[in-house]
DNA sequence: CTCAAAAGTTTTGCATACAAAATGCATTTG
DNA sequence: CAAATGCATTTTGTATGCAAAACTTTTGAG
């Protein structure tokens, strides 16, 4: 029999975790905003200790700051955060996809190719969120390819910090162009299982992005343009 | 005026996280050990709440796993989840190498290799332990070097979870020999200021190191063979 | 004697209550 | 009028209490 529907859903702490961390990084609460327990239980509905344990663990993640007595505020990126952060996953991206190329199976191949003529698509329309969907589905394909759980949860740990300013952030058409040339190589390189040059691709790849944000940010597009 | 002494100790949910990280890594809490909120809670002499707070963080570091109503168990990691980690550090890694051969002040390097010298001197006596702790001084100047923030705190958060583990590892002679000799190569080039060829000894020395302990696993002289 | 069901115990999860620190405001003083 | 000081309020930090889930032990039936 099947088990009792029930919606077996996680403990509250976690289910907690689960929703300030969409809150903070679709902006809703804005970089370096103060958490304030009593309003958050309240929107959240829960009492103030599952709060202040998910707010822990977001911590932990580093998507808040803990400041002593004086609570925690969603984490804003300076320019050099942002720039430190890309480093990092340009790293972790690059391993990605050195390891998924030896490691990938043709069925996780044929579905990223697939995903990426959606994105082609998208492109097509200037449908941008449906790209940026589609975009970090491949990414998180590719990186999936790489058979390396601990990686996978770094490079998430990593990404969270950022989804807040990708989320806002668009692209010139010029760079965008660049962008899918740089995924339509990915592809090829993929198929080719040329690990060392998938790397190097990738690497590239974020730090053109990085430098996209860092413009953006710059502009005063973005917000949260200075900080420590 | 100095400010007054009053030892402004952490909130005391981070004291208790520090203790309890301490207390895993050096293996006072087992492996796959349950984490007693009762005990710890007495142990530590707090109560559960604070208790709990740290737990999560532990659990957002990877250090414990949560199992839902049922409490927490110190993560215990077996040869894929070693395998895995140290494939993770050993890209962490080279990438700290590359940044700080292109970073790293001449003062920085002078500390280095003077640590290196005393790691030899350790070597050389067979002191095990003020070998272990210079080496990990090593590296996590090496990563200081590259002067990424986020870098260093994902490394730092990666490598938590191996500490455990080499706190007890002991070496062959004829490898103990080859890292001492890496660590020789990883101070000339640093000097050098070569980025790529650190990068490639380093993610060698870790892939060695990983090879290692993945070696004394399989023949038991190390904890937690085997697990999901 | 074995297995299983049930009662009891322990342990986790969440909420509430209390204490300490910080913040804001008004009043006072130079 | 400006700055500072003291008080009230708010907010964070910690402890405790209560309910639900899991583990143990006991007991009863086959």
């Amino acid at each position: 029999m099947a088990e009792i529907i029930s919606i077996p859903r996680q403990v509250l702490h976690q289910e907690v975790a689960t929703r300030l961390r969409q809150r903070i990084v679709e902006g809703a609460i804005a970089p370096g905003a103060k958490l304030n327990e009593r309003e958050l239980s309240e929107l959240l509905q829960v009492s103030r200790t599952p709060l202040r344990e998910a707010i822990k663990m977001l911590a932990a993640e580093g998507l808040v700051e803990l400041l002593p007595n004086r609570g925690a505020v969603a984490a804003h990126l300076g320019e050099q955060d942002v720039a430190d952060t890309f480093e990092v996953i340009a790293g972790l991206e690059g391993q990605s996809g050195e390891l998924a190329a030896q490691r990938i199976t043709d069925a996780e191949l044929a579905e990223i190719r697939a995903l990426h003529y959606e994105m082609l698509a998208a492109f097509t329309r200037r449908d941008l969120s449906t790209y940026y969907r589609l975009n970090a589905q491949i990414h998180t394909l590719i990186n999936a390819a790489a058979r390396n759980p601990v990686l996978t949860q770094t490079w998430r740990n990593v990404n969270a910090r950022l989804q807040a300013l990708r989320f806002r952030s668009n692209v010139d058409e010029a760079k965008w162009r660049r962008a899918v040339n740089e995924h339509e190589r990915m592809v090829e390189l993929l198929a080719a299982r040329d690990g060392p040059a998938l790397r190097a691709l990738l690497v590239q790849h974020l730090e053109n992005k990085r430098d996209a944000v860092l413009e953006l940010m710059r502009a005063g597009t973005l917000h949260g343009a200075a900080s420590a």
